[in-house]
DNA sequence: ATGGCCAATTTTATTGGA
């Protein structure tokens, strides 16, 4: 089974991309952030002409998650429904394939002394306390931009970055923090020692030098992680006309 | 070659992304 996320930055701006790459890719479940669009202008129909059912949670101009799978999804949840007022439409749970499912676009935080980035934390917490009590469960995945660089081997320029947006200590410990309720950070599982990035900057010839940050993830319950064989970036997908800054990140579970 | 920000809206500037 073939599982993927991909922040896509605007799903109409991407749709021919995405297609063209579940065409080629044919992932069993493929979770998509930044949609920038609501639910009822989400290209459905052009997914299910490829397969995929689909679930999603969109917001105009900003946010919005999805998930796509080839199996029927069911037991779907919108955002947190924790009695918070918030409009920003960041998080979807489902059921397809025999796997729970859930689909996260962090908040970027903005910069570290913003109001942002309080929110980024405290949507954190919010995520933790979702979490806490469903983990028994098993059998999920956590996937999505996380919007944070967990260690030295997921930031292009260490010595630099460390500290700032992304990079910065309390970030860091809200990850940590998802990982300690239970979740194996399964490409750096498979691949402990090896520079991974998942996101390249537009700006400042960012890709074409390699300049990345690996922010963007896949988390799963400890009964997956004996079933994890691979995991990997796409990089190919952030080349050629009219990328997403972010590529898609891949793995397979056993089953 | 992998190329010098991009996408949406408030549109010919501004906002947010990361």
């Amino acid at each position: 089974m073939k599982i993927a996320t991909w922040n896509v930055n605007s799903i109409r701006a991407r749709e021919e991309r995405a297609l063209a790459w579940l065409a080629k890719e044919q992932p069993d479940i493929l979770c998509l952030q930044e949609l920038k669009l609501e639910d009822e202008k989400f290209p459905t129909l052009a997914f299910k002409a490829l397969g995929y059912d689909s679930a999603t949670f969109g917001q105009k101009t900003y946010n919005g998650v999805a998930i796509l799978s080839r199996a029927p999804i069911t037991e779907v949840e919108r955002g947190f429904e924790d009695g918070v007022d918030d409009a920003q439409a960041r998080f979807i749970a489902a059921t397809t394939s025999g796997l729970r499912v859930l689909s996260a676009y962090m908040p970027n935080g903005e910069s570290i002394a913003s109001e942002k980035f309080r929110y980024k934390l405290t949507w954190f917490e919010r995520l933790a306390a979702w979490l806490g009590p469903r983990m028994a469960r098993g059998n999920t995945l956590l996937l999505g931009d996380f919007n944070v660089a967990p260690g030295d081997l997921d930031v292009h320029s260490p010595a630099v970055l460390t500290g700032s947006l992304l990079c910065s200590e309390p970030e860091r410990a809200a990850y940590r923090k998802l990982l300690a309720l239970g979740f194996t950070d399964a490409l750096r599982h498979l691949h402990p020692n090896e520079r991974i990035y998942s996101w390249w900057d537009y700006r400042m010839l960012g890709f074409p030098k390699n300049r990345g940050l690996r922010i963007d993830h896949v988390l799963i319950t400890a009964d997956l992680v004996p079933r994890l064989t691979r995991g990997w970036v796409d990089r190919e997908e952030r080349k050629g006309k009219q990328p997403s800054d972010h590529a898609p990140v891949l793995v397979e579970v056993k089953g």
